[in-house]
DNA sequence: TTCTAATATAGCCATATGGCTATATCAATA
DNA sequence: TATTGATATAGCCATATGGCTATATTAGAA
């Protein structure tokens, strides 16, 4: 791992928005309409966080049908030494998201 | 450890003379007229950073003297989820400062 | 006390960043 | 094919950032 990655990495954890990011996929894999509702700002500005994360090789997609999913590097994050086990629990978004019908399941 | 001092911390780290910086202080704590010649910038830069690294908790500092000494806060670190291991060895930067009499040992 | 070395602070500037709207692209469906 | 839904890209704007110089502060030495 070059050492400017690695800084990069950190940096782009290092943003609240992308870190809840994180956390959320750690716990079931997203597509950005889902991201959309829990953050409350535009498709645009997730799908610009979404680009960076994955720049920096901490998340990788797979399109299925209309829709991006979204996956954590597990290995890349471990690479970084950052332990995933330190964040919040933020399950109770994907609730919400469910009461509302906009959890997308797919297959 | 609240959410968004969590993500300051990592965007603390992300920057890499600041990086670098927690790498050297995982050797050996280190003033700043020490860091100045390693990084080639000026003296109030480092001075700057330090007072980031320390407002996020991933240093503290002691007077000695006319120095100020400056060591990282491992409790920290730990709480953030960062190891220490996946940085580089920066040791011979402490080699060139020697070379140069320009390590500073107190007491 | 006066001078010097180390450090911190203030304030400037160019660049990066994170939001936005408008628009393009791509896949599924009518 | 034409339309609709999901996502990405382009480009704008206000703020944050990381460098700098000038200056203030602090501690030790002369």
């Amino acid at each position: 791992m070059e050492f400017n990655k690695l800084a990069d990495a950190l940096k782009t954890l290092g943003d609240p928005t992308r870190l809840k990011i994180i956390a959320l996929l750690n716990m079931r894999d997203c597509c950005v309409c889902e991201l959309v509702p829990i953050f409350g700002i535009s498709q645009p500005s997730i799908s610009k966080h979404m680009s960076r994360l994955k720049n920096a090789d901490l998340v990788t997609e797979e399109r299925k049908g209309q829709w991006v999913f979204y996956s954590l590097n597990r290995a890349q994050l471990e690479d970084i030494g950052f332990s995933l086990n330190h964040l919040p629990d933020f399950s109770s978004e994907f609730d919400e998201l469910a009461k509302k019908g906009l959890l997308v399941t797919c297959e």
